[in-house]
DNA sequence: GCCGCATCCTGACCGC
DNA sequence: TGCGGTCAGGATGCGG
């Protein structure tokens, strides 16, 4: 699953491979990937055309090439989405969204994506993000991100602290796993109310936030092949270096108590129950 | 205005 | 073997 760390290899990749090439043609092969494009395929097709590709930017999980000052090719992963730097002749994914092919005869793009969560779409940049993700706030690893201002929205906020992480709005980039694994080490129980938390604990949240994204996009930035811009939930990271996420009745590495899981917005939350106490 | 839930989707996995 | 049910996840839109 793409959060910010999977994102920001992706987009490493871009840079090398796509950065400075010019479109020749897009083509969509499935609508529901350009859904959030509202003038639809065509117009889609239309405005990347003879467009040459600058540069490579992201914020949380949203990821965009800019086609100058003014526009970009906005694309986020979803759960299963891949932007993969292939050659032309080769075959067809099964679930191949969109294709752009580039007037050099080099290498494609393609936006690959089993369970079509993700999408793709053309927009204008207003100050140099994408106007569809003006409301997105800035991810912990930009020079943009204000922890006082986070910590006073988040005392603010009447809620749980799992569920502000996750809130797009207040910070971008942290998704489920993250979100746990983060917890996990700031020693905080996923539904502690966000108005009880103290601006020191706080502090280690976002410390830990950055620890675990930093580790992973570290592990992650090795487990790819340079040819290959890659995405899937099975990079070497997942396997060895979780410390709650997914490892229900498995011994927390700090004391030893089994991990729980319990059902969290339809989905499911991993904790420590010793370490992570939960709030009256 | 804020909060929280249902919704979209496909394939892996499980039990029968 | 095959079938039906469950689960996974991010962002959005809407009801309370």
């Amino acid at each position: 699953m793409p959060e910010l760390p999977e994102v920001e290899v992706v987009r490493r990749g871009l840079e090398q491979w796509v950065a400075g090439r010019t479109i020749a043609s897009a083509e969509v092969l499935h609508p529901r990937a350009i859904r959030r494009h509202a003038p639809g395929a065509d117009e889609f097709t239309s405005r990347l055309k003879d467009r040459t590709i600058v540069s490579t930017a992201r914020r949380g999980k949203y990821l965009w090439l800019p086609l100058g000052q003014d526009d970009a090719l906005l694309a986020h992963l979803g759960m299963s989405g891949q932007l993969l730097v292939v050659a032309p002749d080769s075959p067809l994914e099964k679930h191949l969204r969109v294709r752009l092919r580039f007037d050099d005869g080099g290498n494609d793009l393609r936006f690959v994506d089993q369970r079509t969560f993700g999408h793709v779409m053309y927009t204008e940049l207003v100050g140099g993000v994408p106007a569809p993700i003006a409301h997105i706030a800035p991810d912990p690893f930009e020079p943009a991100f204000d922890d006082e201002v986070f910590a006073t929205k988040l005392r603010a906020k009447h809620t749980e602290v799992k569920r502000a992480l996750l809130d797009q709005s207040l910070i971008s980039g942290v998704g489920n796993i993250y979100a746990d694994e983060a917890l996990w080490l700031a020693r905080l129980h996923w539904a502690r109310p966000t108005n009880t938390l103290t601006r020191p604990k706080i502090a280690e949240l976002l410390a830990g936030v950055r620890e675990v994204m930093a580790s992973a996009l570290q592990q992650g930035g090795t487990s790819f092949d340079s040819l290959y811009v890659n995405v899937n939930g099975e990079s070497g990271y997942f396997d060895r270096s979780l410390e709650a996420y997914g490892r229900r009745d498995l011994p927390c590495s700090r004391c030893g108590t089994p991990i729980r899981r319990d059902p969290f917005m339809n989905r499911s939350s991993f904790s420590c129950p010793r370490c992570q106490r939960k709030p009256r």
